[in-house]
RNA sequence: GCACGGGUGGCAGAGCAGCUAUGCAACGGACUGCAGAUCCGUGGACCCGGGUGCAAAUCCCGGCCCGUGCUCCA
């Protein structure tokens, strides 16, 4: 079945058809890095960590791409404040950037080019800019002219010139810049005293907000490139921005052939930001919850659509993926990870996954098809199944909850999860079983009130008894 | 105001023309001294008003409501 993806320009979810057949280049825009890493970048990561999983599942070569913009005002902003450089800024947010994506199961990037490493790419594109008439040199620096090619304008938002003008208000007087019109935007900001800044045609400064993601592109992807994505919030201004940069160097379009957009992350209703006080870091948000239980709460919605961070959809999370990977780990240690394609069940299972994953990649329906099998699972050991069945289960979660959705540990760590488990369960077994043997010999004398005493005081062990049909069985919490 | 998304059971969230979504919660039953776990089962929804279909959460039109964007932002 055909791969479909929601086309932000076109606004229809199209089928993906590659440029260069059986390759696909991705590029999409990563964060900058002025403070560490907050869970809306996780969102964006782990959307397109996981794109670009099944994309690579359905056949295709993929080169993905993601960027750092390392130099930028508030990059600066925080140098200045704290006296270091700006690169010193900028690596150590990167570096926490790497770390908390990497626990969250974030696939790397095939290459994370930086806008410090790109600056003659940079100057070059400007420099063709200003030579075609799209650009031009001001007092504080070069600009975009905006005028050049209007029909360029609302690529993706659907807003005109005009919109933009009324909405922009009485802030138009305020640019207080070298623009003509206040819609252009900066290619090349000269330098102020003390600011970091390269050498350029028109003298030291740094490269402005849009021109670092339009030169990367294309210097890592080529003239033309698949699929260009990144949160719904840098659709104006800056991928617009980056249509009129890239299209009117090169003289064609589009260059971009698909504009993928992620959705935000809401908290309590309403998006997340500095402004509102409600900002959670990966890290304040690992400090409670397992990274892979942030993942899939993080996938628990199509990549598209907001999703809601609260203590509910966490709660929801971490039951569900606690059931999933008890159930994979102590099938694995129980029987393995086997081929599942000649089982019916399993196979239609990931059928619907499939189908799922090839509109538009929804994540949710995934999750699904994750969880019924991981029910199933679930009975098949408790009711002491045929190895091979609950193999079969095991291997299917491995290649779609493990591979596909990346919500699974290596196996490694599955096995020592029922592997300690194990460990502590013999380590108090015999004061546990002694206890249980007194405890029933209270039942048995219906002396009740002793046989919860001795309940309660496992429970401050942090055991939890249960009794059943053939007697008493127990775990630990 | 304009643009873009969306409004589905108690909650989260699929489905996007006909056929049980799913999970959590609730309720009933089995099992229990009680509790828990497990199993079986049940009820319950498609913002409002029109329209087009044999048939509409699903398509069209008009409202209302919510989120995001229009400024740095994943």
């Amino acid at each position: 079945m055909a791969l479909r993806v929601y086309d932000t320009r076109s606004r229809t979810k199209r089928e993906l058809v590659p440029l260069i057949e059986g390759k696909i280049g991705i590029y999409a825009c990563g964060i900058t890095p002025y403070s560490p890493s907050h869970i809306g970048h996780a969102r964006q990561a782990v959307a397109f960590d996981i794109i670009v999983r099944w994309i690579r599942k359905s056949g295709l070569e993929v080169n993905y791409i993601a960027n750092f913009t390392d130099i930028d005002d508030k990059i600066i902003a925080v140098s200045s404040e704290e006296g270091v450089d700006f690169l010193e800024v900028a690596n150590r947010n990167i570096e926490d950037y790497f770390e908390v994506m990497d626990a969250l199961n974030v696939i790397r990037a095939d290459a994370y080019p930086r806008v410090t490493e790109t600056i003659p790419e940079i100057i070059e594109m400007i420099g063709d800019l200003i030579d075609k008439g799209f650009a031009y040199v001001a007092n504080d620096g070069v600009y975009f002219e905006i005028d050049t090619a209007p029909e360029k304008y609302g690529q993706l938002t659907g807003q005109t010139l005009e919109m933009v003008r009324e909405g922009a208000g009485g802030r138009v007087d305020e640019t207080g810049s070298g623009k003509r019109d206040h819609r252009d935007f900066a290619l090349w900001k000269s330098a102020k005293s003390g600011e970091p800044s390269w050498d350029s045609p028109w003298g030291p400064g740094r490269p402005g907000w849009h021109i670092e993601c339009s030169a990367m592109s294309l210097k890592h992807l080529g003239e033309r490139f698949d699929i260009h994505g990144g949160g719904s919030d840098l659709m104006f201004p800056h991928h617009e921005a980056e249509i009129f940069q890239s299209e009117c160097c090169l003289g064609h379009e589009p260059v971009v052939q698909y504009w993928l957009h992620n959705g935000m992350i809401n908290v309590d209703g309403e998006k997340m930001s500095k402004s509102e006080g409600n900002f959670w870091t990966v890290k304040d948000a690992l400090q409670q919850v397992d990274p892979l239980v942030l993942r899939y709460t993080l996938i628990n919605a199509p990549y598209r659509q907001p999703v809601d961070f609260n203590p509910v959809m966490i709660e929801d999370s971490r039951l569900n993926h606690g059931r999933l990977l008890r159930a994979y780990s102590e099938g694995l240690s129980l029987a393995g990870s086997g081929d599942w394609s000649d089982n019916g069940h399993l196979s239609e299972a990931a059928e619907r996954l499939s189908s799922g994953m090839n509109d538009d990649f929804n994540t949710r329906v995934a999750l699904v098809e994750v969880q019924t099998v991981a029910k199933s699972l679930r009975q098949m050991i408790e009711s002491d199944s045929d190895k091979s069945d609950i193999s079969a289960a095991v291997g299917w979660l491995a290649e779609f909850a493990g591979n596909v959705l990346g919500i699974l540990p290596s196996d490694e760590k599955a096995l020592s999860i029922t592997a300690t488990e194990a460990a502590a369960r013999s380590e108090i077994s015999s004061v546990v079983e002694a206890l249980l043997e007194e405890r029933e010999s209270a039942r048995q004398s219906k002396n009740w009130s002793r046989a919860d005493e001795i309940r309660d005081e496992l429970i401050s062990m942090g055991v939890v008894v249960e009794d059943g049909a053939e007697g008493p069985t127990w775990r630990i919490e």
